[in-house]
DNA sequence: TTTTCATTCAATCATGTTATTGAATGAACA
DNA sequence: TGTTCATTCAATAACATGATTGAATGAAAA
């Protein structure tokens, strides 16, 4: 049965990519768009050989792909079921590791007692035109690919740029995925403005796995979409 | 952003314990059901403290849990989402690593170039009565939860048995997933006695993880299903 | 209470992994 | 053709992991 131990040995060749936590965070990233490495290093705050390093590890066993433009390299995931690979990984820390409940407890609980939007409920509801769709994630992010219609304002900035929203609609805000903190911080914000405001359930990554339309901002970035 | 590196520290506790060949296996053995720890060990063909440490790792990660038996301990799989959770992990896998493919094409080749059977298409036909499903696992694992209906001869008794199935009736064949050779190997000989033979596509454990119909044989190794 | 025995623990060695440094590629652009 | 500079390589040290022993638990059965 040497078939079957080698088989579960290249199976592992994937699981193995999944074991450190930097790398999760590196895929993170990925999953708003393709990033060049020196990108990937500032946003993760690792050195370059550091983050080149992972980003080889995760290439042999599949995860990514690199793609040369100009001087830089781009990288982005194989294909959007890592995205789907890491939501279920997520749902089943979540539900088995107390010390996952107790951290998204502390952090991510929504004060303001409101359920989160569904995506099916967002896609509705913005082709009504009755609600304005707030994408909370840094401009670069926004324009690798965006929720159509959405409106880009980053969490850092909202607070000076909150009079760019029209009070009488309501808002609903998306960031990076479940457990990022910035459209938490915007509804808080914008609530607390006199805002009528919701999150949508997930974040973009969620949302173009799902098969959901995007939109992209420039086509530079955004690179082949097989 | 401390909280976001924790997180991904937590989550690659999971990732981690995918990252042996040995602990597939072991999966991959829990998800045909409970199991006890020597049981494992004789099945993987590992020392029985070399076993109780890995699920021992994979308990603290989450992924599968114990309890006790008289005087044994039976693992199982923390739920059923560590199923869907292999299935994207190796669907990655056979997608972008070539040596999984090579692998996939030598050893599962279906040399009879017949589609395999969907659990919806098995879920309509064996209904209407006119196919014998049939379970070419071993009886324990036959035991421990099978496809309702299903016979089960297992894949080594075949050839000795095979008289039993009634050659007017097409047979569906499935075993423990869709790496298990079992099923290629039935449908095979079943095709060269004359018999219409096809393979169920995937094996029992996704069949049990889209919540289809289960039939037990009897309840002591089936243990709480949540 | 005592015995039994499936499971776990502890200690060890060999092996693999991570982060860091500074140097080396090598494709793109002038 | 030569220069630039983003990325990768190579070497190292600290650290984590896996398999193997044999002994130690401790719950169940007698």
């Amino acid at each position: 049965m040497a078939f079957k131990q080698d088989l579960n040995n290249q199976f592992a060749r994937m699981g193995k990519v999944l074991g450190s936590g930097r790398r999760l965070e590196l895929l993170d990233y990925l999953a708003q768009g393709a990033r060049s490495v020196e990108q990937l290093a500032t946003v993760s705050g690792l050195s370059v050989a550091n983050t080149s390093q992972h980003l080889q590890k995760m290439q042999q066993a599949g995860l990514v792909r690199a793609e040369r433009h100009g001087k830089q390299i781009f990288y982005q995931l194989a294909d959007n079921e890592v995205i789907a690979l890491m939501t279920v990984l997520r749902g089943l820390a979540e539900r088995h590791l107390a010390e996952v409940r107790e951290m998204v407890s502390m952090h991510l609980t929504r004060r303001d007692g409101l359920e989160p939007v569904s995506a099916e409920e967002l896609l509705a509801r913005a082709w009504s035109g009755l609600v304005t769709v707030l994408d909370v994630r840094p401009p670069e992010e926004y324009a690798a690919g965006h929720v159509p219609g959405a409106v880009n304002i980053s969490a850092e900035r909202l607070r000076e740029k909150i009079a760019m929203l029209d009070p009488s609609r309501e808002v609903i805000a998306y960031c990076r995925g479940p457990y990022c903190t910035f459209s938490f911080e915007a509804v808080a914000l914008l609530r607390a403005e006199g805002f009528s405001a919701r999150r949508l359930e997930a974040g973009f990554p969620e949302w173009k796995q799902a098969g959901h339309p995007i939109e992209t901002e420039h086509t530079p970035l955004e690179l082949t979409h097989d």
